[in-house]
DNA sequence: GTGTTTGCAAAGTGTTTGCAATTTA
DNA sequence: TAAATTGCAAACACTTTGCAAACAC
């Protein structure tokens, strides 16, 4: 993708999200969003943005991060207690974690059958069904 | 189970675990495997061994359900990034999870079956499959 | 006695917040 | 110019750590 048309996407998205298309947002955006699907911590979109020459604050960066996921644009993936963890893969599907390296692979949800899921709570809906598949690296 | 059973599973418990039978050990063991499987956090077990009357700190509470998952003894539970889930039931089952609450509900092993998983990332084997049903309170 | 565990208070980590200054529409 | 957003620094919630005193074996 080219640096225009990453632009271009960015700003659809920002519009789609009925967020103001601040520079900050889509510089962060177009770090997100310009080509596959990524996983990201506040501090290493933060660094990364810092790495390409963007000025923004890490409160920025967690604002944004948060009004982009409450609008669709990421979903929050929980894996360890210490740090949150956006995918801008916001379709169904699951997770490796790599417990080394605190890395997520994405999962096609195409894949995954689950059965056998007994009735929730009274007075529960599910709402999501998160897997997490915990890996650990194998000498060899 | 009474007192004294309960005094006995707990010793029993930490022995197993090579783990010292500490005073607050001892207390914290025997709220935590009196009965039933539970849910704890660091904060809630503190809360309900300073209601019992047990002098035990927080940071004490913290070491030894540390020591106890290393030990097998319980098995920590990831679902939210705040705080830190422990579970007295290491066998292995799923997790309902009220997210108004907090609260967790175990769902047995034998109920669930995930089929297709794909091959795991090269150099990497499987440790657990974690499966969190998200649900949320319905009106009615 | 020797090594382990505890408790405290301090430090640490990741995240949120209050608010004045800036930016967007 | 009215409303939203930013950046900073302070506050926050949860957890860990350093170390002297207490404890278990």
């Amino acid at each position: 993708m080219n640096d225009h048309r990453r632009y271009a996407h960015a700003i659809e998205l920002l519009r789609a999200a009925k967020l103001r298309p601040t520079r900050q947002r889509m510089a962060l955006a177009r770090l997100l969003f310009a080509s596959g699907h990524r996983h990201v911590t506040a501090e290493t979109l933060h660094t990364e943005a810092l790495e390409a020459h963007v000025r923004v604050s890490l409160a920025t960066v967690y604002n944004a991060l948060h009004r982009f996921t409450a609008t669709g644009l990421l979903r929050e993936v929980v894996v360890d207690g210490q740090r949150s963890c956006f995918d801008t893969n916001t379709t169904d599907h699951q997770h490796f974690f790599i417990e080394e390296e605190g890395q997520l692979q994405d999962i096609p949800a195409a894949n995954v059958q689950i059965t056998g899921l007994p009735t929730p709570p009274p007075g529960t809906s599910i709402r999501r069904v998160d897997v997490i598949v915990r890996v650990a690296k194998v000498p060899g």
